[in-house]
DNA sequence: CATGAATGAGGCTTCATTCAT
DNA sequence: TATGAATGAAGCCTCATTCAT
């Protein structure tokens, strides 16, 4: 790939996460075009398809949020590392409001390489959550899907009711003291 | 009103709560029209605008949870009375998927009726709240706004992910443990 | 006929001729109905169709100016008389601005009665203009045609650009003087 | 601009000065469109609304108009010329029947850019106006309104009435006597 | 290869007319 | 019979996608 060709997809995608995440999934496509700097035959050359170019700025998101996973999969204070996870996890999805209800409720469906990062994500969550379970930090009865529903479900109440950061993470507290306490 | 025109009003409230909640708010508007069994104008007799028939069945929603936070106002055991508001509160809106994420995300701003009814509601879950923190049943730093973030962002979370019933239990069991918490 | 049902035709054409002038043809024909007093099925039991409706209107204000030229066929002064009736004609159509703007612009075409009428009214002030020219009062080149599209054009161009009387009166007054002139 | 986008914007200006024209104002929009032979979406990358549409042909007419006024301004014979102009004037209305009346009657509002327009045209006919007022040819109570009024009504009447060339001749013929006449 | 003009299906809404009450 | 609710074709406009420049 001719290094200009390069610099518009990472243009492109910078600016669909922006104009996504401020407009909704439902912004015209120009408007992504125009505040890449590109026309929109140029958008379309890198995505065929608007859901496509979604589901990149999406799967960009989630490689980082599995290699944050990866890189804590090891650690020796697995409780300590688990809820700094979700904490960190919290505080990158309330940045990026709008973009995960987006993905979540606008009626996309999530397609081929985005299950599997989804799926690649789960896995390593899951890794940290039975490291602490195992540690006595976590109560037995939760599931992967539960942790994640709390702390995805609870940033993005707390971004679309525009909340502060001080209540967003007075929020995941009250999750994660549930998650420790005894059920 | 005429006994027909109730009916169809009726109808159209039920259709479009089914159908938003089935494929968002950005379904067709003929497509809620045919689910009720009416033609296009008879759903802009009742609904002026695609956006006032939402905010219709929203607004019928909220009342029902109005009316239950007003119910629970006045009892005795007011923390207990508190986490069953929330659990009761959470099922009903694990119920009706999509709705109030559609309400908070789709960029349908809430309007007059609506925005009174939510401020109503807030009132009333807030005084169930303090009460129950003057009980010393739940955690002294918590808002109303978090809490409500809580539950329904767990709701939400839930009802996107299609997790049954039994999760959702879960997940609201952690939320008010979390808020039992000494914090 | 039953009373009723009379007074409820005379409120429409009434009700008709007012909110077409005020609003143009294209006013919706329920807010005829509403400021007649009567649901849209009366009308529609009295007019079968928009178009009638309108026609009707247009028909009694023309039956008004043939009972007008009828009346000024005999008189001794012709020359005076004719002028008369164009500044009568004039201030009527002024009044009544709009409504035949909108029977001549708007694309809707003169029906049967109506056309009779029309025909009527243009022998009546053909009679009118013979007798004038005949007296040497009106210059020989003229046709009918040619005088009532000059008075009713003038008519119209003041309503429209919301002349006041006077300068109606002014025009006409341009128009009857050249009328006069020997060419 | 692009050739070809510039070939279709004349296309479409010239389609829709001739089916406003024939049909009127309500046109449907998809009927101009297909007259040009373009498809509607380029229609509105043209113009972003029918109204404005509207108001560019208008436009592209208004301007003629504005230079024939400004080429007649320095004549030594004012009252020739002013007279000329009518006459001109009063024969480019006439073809483009139905245009100006819809102008007028359609309750389209004149926006910005028209407006000017207008009021350029006024000033230029008004000076034409004064200057043979002056030299004494054309009397002294009449205002530009009136001189525009009298000679686009004659002419908006010529047209409705389908009146031939001669006719519409002969009209303003006794426009202009009565302008000249001492009233 | 980039651009942005062209396309046209499809969305929301209006309103003349019909029909149940 | 009067009413006004129901109907649905048709209008205006948007926008994802294609294609000429």
């Amino acid at each position: 790939m001719r290094a200009d060709a390069a610099r518009n997809r990472a243009r492109l995608l910078e600016a669909a996460e922006k104009v996504f995440a401020a407009k909704g999934v439902s912004v015209p496509i120009d408007e992504i075009a125009a505040a890449a700097g590109v026309g929109v035959g140029t958008l379309y050359r890198h995505f065929p398809t608007k859901e496509a170019l979604f589901e990149a700025v999406v799967v960009s998101r989630l490689e980082s949020f599995v290699h944050a996973a990866t890189d804590a999969a090891t650690s020796d204070e697995p409780g300590r590392v688990f809820f700094d996870f979700l904490y960190r996890f919290a505080r990158q999805a309330a940045l990026k409001r709008d973009l995960f209800d987006a993905l979540l409720v606008a009626g996309i469906d999530i397609k081929s390489q985005c299950a599997d990062l989804v799926g690649e994500l789960e896995g390593g969550i899951e890794h940290l959550l039975e490291r602490a379970r195992d540690a006595g930090d976590v109560r037995a009865d939760v599931t992967v899907k539960d942790v994640i529903g709390l702390v995805m479900g609870t940033c993005n109440a707390a971004s679309q009711a525009n909340l502060d950061e001080a209540a967003c993470d007075r929020m995941i507290g009250v999750v994660c003291d549930g998650l420790r306490a005894d059920g």
